[in-house]
DNA sequence: CTCCGTTCGAGACAACCGTCACACCGGAGC
DNA sequence: GCTCCGGTGTGACGGTTGTCTCGAACGGAG
């Protein structure tokens, strides 16, 4: 988790243009309205573990991921972290406090390399108000965030580490996994440590868990991070809310 | 926490559009605009115990408490409840589905007899396109519900339940406390049960927490619903994120 | 005042989980 | 081949907490 890259400013401007396009919260501008936007951005490409804001930070401006993926996690002092979501290309990041002129709720830090629209925060303020449809996109971004959270505060409260693990597995299995005929196959892109702190819990108690969904028979490991899902629904079942998925 | 009594259309429209005045969502409106939202608006009194809606159901529209309490939270299936949040007079409850067309993402009840105002979906929309002032004040009541929910998620994740206990205390201590020569005097409106639900725990580990916060001396029981804190900022240090207020 | 449902405290118990410690594996680099 | 070293599995242990059970205390209704 340590700085690979520093951020350096990319000239490309081209790139940020097209990039608007594809993003929900700027669709609905014309190409005029995105290319003034444009001009405003600056896009800085950061390696693995880059810490973009941490909690309590007055804010800056708006992120947006254009490639690779960032994590939005709260830190207690005793070092441990729970993830509160992960973004990925064409999500904004931090719309939040450009609104109610809070700090930063969370800390945000790339997982991976990544490549970053930043949009200050008085560019995004003086397109809010001559733009007003922004809004309605904001508080649908908003809305989701809510919805997600209202979930992870469910799961942590209610189901025990398996049952939030097999939650996690088959939502990732149903988004990201391939099918094939034993069932399907998902490629965890995370480590155990990645892994406990999106559940909200330790390494060891993941290890634990994964075993536990093997014995039963709702998972297979292929190799060293592919895993094998044959009966995906099963899975799902295990993780619904209130279940307890160990001991039966 | 049965229905006391059933919801009955009250006539007095007046009450409706003195009380719109005070709510911030439509406090910018002009009288004119007041009058004629009022009239749309539905007054009801509940007792205790009634639910509004529940997880997942279609949103049939905004409600807004005009006296009483409401408590939104989500239910596991083996019975226990987490509180996500509860809304006093003159806050809006369930504005985040009407938005993004989802359905309700937990459940609501009433803790005490209240009188809502229920505004139909309908309605809402219309107010909602023509008033693009409402969308602002909407993303404020979002943005506070969201900087709530990952405190109620980092809560949940990192901290026992006599710090919870002890972050709970002494917020109400400082936004209902009243201060005496001894330090500063509460009174808990709330049964052990329901403080269970709101700190995401069960009955008996409240009162586990309390007699450990009294063992302490942070704390005093000096009736059945009132306690006494003699330093409330020695109580919030325990409740500090990542704390663990118990043996010390 | 008595009755009775609600609320509360307390003890016992097991489950769950975080933590520590240690061994192992596998890839990167030499 | 070799050594590192991050990632991983496993066992042990203790603390926290949910659950069960019981009895006591409270408070309103009659």
């Amino acid at each position: 988790m340590t700085v690979v890259t520093r951020g350096v400013p990319q000239p490309h401007a081209m790139d940020t243009r097209s990039l608007l396009e594809r993003i929900p919260l700027f669709a609905r501008f014309d190409d005029e309205a995105r290319a003034r936007l444009a001009a405003r951005c600056l896009t800085r490409t950061h390696g693995a573990g880059h810490v973009l804001f941490t909690t309590g930070e007055p804010c800056r401006g708006l992120y947006i991921v254009a490639s690779g993926r960032v994590r939005i996690y709260r830190t207690s002092p005793t070092g441990r972290e729970q993830v509160l979501h992960t973004e990925g290309p064409g999500r904004p990041v931090a719309e939040l406090p450009l609104f109610d002129g809070g700090p930063y709720p969370a800390s945000a830090v790339t997982e991976v390399q990544s490549r970053l629209v930043f949009l200050p925060r008085a560019d995004f303020e003086a397109l809010y108000r001559e733009n007003p449809d922004v809004a309605e996109e904001v508080i649908r971004e908003l809305g989701k965030r809510l919805r997600h959270l209202v979930r992870v505060a469910e799961t942590l409260a209610f189901r025990d580490v398996a049952a939030r693990l097999a939650s996690f597995l088959s939502e990732y299995a149903e988004q990201y996994g391939t099918e094939t005929a034993a069932g399907t196959e998902i490629v965890l892109d995370r480590t155990r440590e990645e892994l406990s702190q999106e559940l909200g819990t330790a390494r060891e108690s993941v290890s634990r868990a994964l075993k536990q969904l093997a014995q039963k028979g709702v998972i297979r490991t292929l190799a060293r991070r592919r895993i094998l899902i044959p009966d995906v629904t099963r899975l799902r079942t295990l993780g619904r809310p209130g279940e307890r998925a160990r001991y039966e």
